[in-house]
DNA sequence: AATTTTCATTTGTCAGACAATTAAATGTCT
DNA sequence: AGACATTTAATTGTCTGACAAATGAAAATT
């Protein structure tokens, strides 16, 4: 492996890149172990201290991790679903918070990729995920909850609906469009009514799902999407309101 | 700012942790820049060394960025769409490469979501959309177009039906979802007749979408995905039947 | 045979040095 | 006064050399 001198990137960068390139087309094979990053150093013709940053780099991705002592060294990752998430989560909910989306954009985002799971969930949803959708709930109809529990309680809620695919893929995918959005959803204070409203249609959803009712459940998430557009709208022109009277 | 020394993390990755939840809290905020290495060495109470590795590891989630020369330094990055695109590949292409995840479990996942995309399509595609599409399927019925290529091509065919949503969010995710499945698309031997089919195909989706017409988009997504399943079963029949004959 | 000790290897951290870069400050000339 | 060149200070990038800490293998001991 070699370095580009003349490139104007840091060197830390280039090695990191030549190691994920590595990773990524198979030349690299789970639980393999790269060379000690003496041999390293030795090989790219840097310093320890250019392949440490390199390698810190990669573990920032979860693409190797390191041990110490005799025969430890830095091994290819076997990227967990469980990272994965992770990485998903922190991407998505900055993306959202840097860009000025919208809540409407997000919000549609984030009902449309969850609608594509309703079908599959309502058919091989199991009385697991069903029973962690009512036990959210109830929580959810409980007094002294605050805005905050009951947006977490609201995250739950739909990755059980999500899960209910049992497609780790879309669990995946999923997890970025609902937890990004929490964030979002917090700016808005939730009265008793849109509560009670939101559990309605909570409860709308289960019962769909609990009937393996596709076309139901749709409904139920097209209705609760449409639903939180309108409560983000209006508590938006409140505030507009407030600044300006 | 303090690091809990009792921990058993490494310290730099203690350091990144507790950058990284300032940025996601908001208490650095975009184009803020962060103390020079030597203050941040000094706050944390370790060595530049350690902080620079901290600050590698930031940056290669590109959470910031770093300038040389005077009144230069670390800065928190505006995360572009851009930068998550491609972090969402690569996460999405190695998950899936390193998890045994099966063809027909991806392929699920991606037209699930895709078929999310197609209504908001229909309504609001613009000609440029429509136009890459078209072009796109004129590509892959070329002669001696080799697999990659057809694959590729095929990408971009659904790339620009997923902007045909114009909804960036739905843009980013879907773009792991898309590309990730690449290298196990490459997987598959396209002969002329399954060209042909997949071709006839996109023509449809593409029809529909020209009409504005979501239900027949939809139907030609599910298609499509059947057909690719199909496809690829066969492919695994066959290569099953040779390796034990 | 089981246990303890030693040892070599490797990552984690540190201190100090210098090179490269860069924008501001300063000086110089017209 | 303004345009241009030079200096300067701050900051990141890289290197060197050192030591601490962890860890599994090998050797020594019981």
């Amino acid at each position: 492996m070699k370095i580009d001198p003349s490139s104007s990137a840091d060197l830390s960068a280039q090695i990191a890149k030549a190691i994920r390139d590595a990773i990524m087309s198979g030349q690299l094979i789970v639980d393999e172990r790269l060379p000690s990053e003496a041999e390293l150093a030795e090989q790219f013709d840097v310093s320890r201290t250019t392949v440490r940053e390199a390698l810190k780099r990669l573990a920032a991705q979860s693409l190797i991790r390191t041990q110490r002592g005799a025969f430890g060294g830095a091994f290819v990752n076997r990227l967990s679903f469980e990272e994965a998430y992770g990485q998903q989560i922190t991407t998505s909910t900055l993306l959202l918070s840097m860009n000025h989306v919208s809540f409407d954009t997000a919000c549609e985002a984030r009902f449309a990729l969850e609608r594509a799971c309703a079908p599959l969930a309502a058919t091989r949803r199991t009385a697991d995920q069903l029973a962690t959708m009512r036990a959210e709930i109830h929580r959810q109809g409980q007094d002294g909850l605050s805005d905050e529990a009951f947006c977490a309680s609201d995250v739950t809620f739909h990755r059980a609906l999500v899960d209910g695919a049992h497609n780790p893929v879309l669990s995946y995918q999923l997890a970025g469009a609902v937890e990004g959005m929490q964030p979002l959803m917090n700016m808005i204070t939730f009265t008793a009514r849109s509560r009670a409203e939101i559990i309605r249609l909570h409860n709308r959803i289960a019962d769909a799902l609990d009937r393996r009712d596709a076309g139901a459940a749709d409904a139920g998430l097209e209705a609760l999407c449409h639903y939180t557009q309108t409560l983000a709208g209006e508590v938006l022109k409140t505030r507009e309101a407030r600044r300006a009277p």
